[in-house]
DNA sequence: ATTTGACAGTTCTGTTTTAGAACTATACGC
DNA sequence: GCGTATAGTTCTAAAACAGAACTGTCAAAT
């Protein structure tokens, strides 16, 4: 499957994925919310390949997830900072954090703590819902299609080129989130 | 830079990058709340290739965030379900499901909705201060290094070989989250 | 006036990963 | 014995990535 693929999909976790899901691009956005703006501050904090970086970052500005703005003439140089669609990114962030944090720190306890301003306490983020205000769990949750589903009777079924190929090709089945 | 060196940074962020962070693995895992639980279904619902699959699986269960279960013997055939440390990454597959319902939604809506068992309504996600219950955004928080920090004089400088090489060799710089 | 250094990339080559397809193995139902 | 279901493994070609060097612009130091 390529990347452009998946963007297609019906479905919301594929197409951020198709954005955001890989390794790099994930460092890349830990770096922008600890406040690294420029192409050798994320080199150096990562170690990521300048070749890499380039694409990278390029690609996340065409996502307008960042923006690419001078700071100085002569050499012309821009620095790239977090659009508000890359701000909302936050959320994924800390809950990737938060896991790290609770499954995956040595003896040592953890690398980084959160402080709250508004509160004053370091925090961890707990995730709610909208309408109740109270924790979610997996379990607690039912899923079902909304309007942009694409799914059952309404699957466009591609139009065959002849008769049914006996080739074992498995494409495939289109699934929502 | 290799899965494994970036599970050993002192970072929650790489670590949990370094087990969940490609797209395979991330696909995989919605299939999983989605209650896929065999082989061949994680195959015909994702199209990914049986080889990678494979992988991918094993690489779960070895972080204990799927355990693979006998549900017939002769032939012996297992199941993949979710531990309780798999389940606990829920937060993060709805965080990105909730950025692409707001950020890549085309003009038909959502895929996918979400109900609240406990208070029947359809949802979003919202992630909350542990300690003040208030809404969480990028700018409100102040990070601060924690117990398992490694930075400034305590990092391990790397006993050189000798001279400094005059390679331009730029290794990562430390960087917690 | 030439050299050095900072910055932001681009180009090159070789290795690793992944895609796509076929093959293996075990057992069931007919 | 034959086809089907399930869960993999093996093979080759294509794509992605790592590691290193190179390009170009300008400022400051020698």
């Amino acid at each position: 499957m390529k990347w452009k693929e998946l963007e297609e999909e019906p479905c919301s976790m594929a197409r951020t994925i198709a954005v955001i899901g890989d390794r790099w691009t994930l460092l890349i956005l830990r770096e922008c919310f600890l406040r690294t703006r420029r192409f050798e501050g994320f080199q150096s904090a990562l170690g990521i390949t300048r070749h890499l970086l380039a694409e990278r970052l390029k690609k996340l500005v065409r996502q307008g997830i960042l923006r690419r703005i001078p700071y100085q003439e002569s050499p012309k140089r821009h620095e790239y900072i977090l659009t508000q669609k890359g701000l909302d990114l936050y959320p994924i962030m800390m809950a990737i954090v938060h896991w790290g944090d609770t499954h995956m720190v040595d003896e040592r306890g953890r690398p980084l703590l959160h402080q709250h301003r508004k509160c004053g306490k370091d925090f961890d983020p707990v995730m709610v819902c909208s309408e109740c205000g109270e924790p979610l769990s997996a379990r607690e949750v039912h899923t079902h299609p909304g309007p942009g589903a694409r799914g059952g009777l309404l699957e466009k079924s591609a139009p065959e080129t002849g008769k049914t190929p006996q080739t074992k090709k498995t494409k495939a089945r289109s699934r929502a989130a």
